[in-house]
DNA sequence: CGATTTTATCGTACAACGTACGAGTCAGTT
DNA sequence: AACTGACTCGTACGTTGTACGATAAAATCG
């Protein structure tokens, strides 16, 4: 997916087999990259996007603003591993059995879902950035899934495209009404306002209420079946 | 949607009915709402949300980069009001027929798609900003147009919802997939090392290569078949 | 052991950006 | 001639990300 290319790297020695930690080990380290993005990830979720200020994720962290780039190269990779971090997933209690996909996949897409509501930010970040570890593991785990589940190789790629599509974008819209909360009411007085030369838009009360949860379930119980059955 | 509550407003008066134009008729007025905008599309066009800054659309519009205050409240509005003129739609050539729904749907969303792609910053950025009058706009012609297709008032929201996050899902996805041709060979080659880690999408090419237009249009098909046998 | 290298922190400084403020110009009206 | 409102723009400020060393502490080595 997009993104700046291959993305910069941070001055620390790059850590390729997981074993030792270099300085760590007895004094506090007082930084580190899990305790950064951590951090990130709070203030993140708590202010969006535009909250997050290296200065001020330094003053949390109780660190100088330099001491950051010791440890992540530029704010677009701090970007990266937050939304990366968020996107971990441990799997379900999969059986593995091929009779437990339908299961399966919904457990994965929801909890996926669940993720990106959980940081209404992930979602309208997800466009711009590079695909990160933790999406290309959900993803190779959907395929595995569905291939399981008895998609045709030539099918295959088309199926976890619309499956995506359809998380990707049902998330991104619930998420982008909550975002709004700032000032829950001046947002909904402007919909309101704005709704009133779309007739059909005002009585239906699309912009209003919806049973967001239901809706997206729906459509997903409905794109399963076609893809298997086709 | 999402965006920073009811928006700011220019100093210009409102122009609340469109009837004259204060103060343009015979000297060249030099700057108009219509030329920033259009000039700000282009920018966004060739580099990107990155590449729009208020002083290098002044300098392209041969202006001081504060005249344009005045016709703008700031950069979101103009962003808004971009995004806004990207989404414009004439209309298919409408017969108003019943048994047309189904192809006029599809014309007005596979050009909604068109027009984000051909602005791929738009995908990206819809996620973040608000609602605009003409994303309402087609908001209101597909629920008319869904309606017309026999589609119960009850479940009206969820198709409207659901045609809309697969659209805008599968762009979204679809647009950020270009928006790395910054260097194309680097983030192939990057996306080629990392999904070395992920045999079976590796072998599906799932990242690779995809005939995007045929999978849109199959989702689509699918989607519509099922909205109104339902 | 002392010398040298590696790991890590941080103060200062700078360039780029959005934009507040207010001074300016020019046309039309009274 | 005085005034008003529409519009333009130069200067300047505050906020950002981060380049550039200057440190100090720990690890390694002779």
């Amino acid at each position: 997916m997009a993104g700046k290319g291959s993305g910069a790297q941070s001055k620390r020695p790059q850590q390729t087999d997981m074993s030792i930690q270099p300085a760590a080990e007895r004094g506090e380290p007082s930084l580190s990259l899990e305790r950064i993005v951590a951090t990130a990830v709070e203030l993140l979720d708590a202010e969006g996007i535009g909250g997050l200020k290296m200065r001020r994720l330094a003053d949390r962290l109780g660190a100088g603003a330099m001491s950051l780039y010791w440890h992540v190269a530029n704010k677009e990779e701090l970007v990266d591993l937050a939304l990366n971090a968020v996107f971990e997933y441990r799997g379900s209690s999969a059986t593995g059995k091929a009779e437990d996909w339908r299961q399966e996949a919904i457990h994965m897409l929801e909890d996926w879902r669940a993720s990106m509501l959980r940081h209404p930010w992930s979602a309208s970040l997800l466009p711009q950035r590079a695909l990160g570890a933790n999406i290309l593991g959900r993803l190779e785990l959907l395929s595995k899934t569905l291939a399981r589940a008895g998609v045709a190789d030539a099918d295959l790629n088309a199926a976890i495209w619309s499956l995506w599509n359809y998380v990707i974008g049902a998330t991104i819209t619930r998420a982008s009404f909550d975002l709004s909360e700032e000032d829950r009411t001046a947002g909904h007085q402007r919909l309101t306002r704005l709704s009133e030369h779309y007739p059909t838009i005002e009585r239906s009360r699309l912009l209003l209420d919806n049973d967001w949860d239901g809706v997206f379930r729906k459509g997903l119980d409905f794109l399963l079946d076609g893809l298997v059955q086709k």
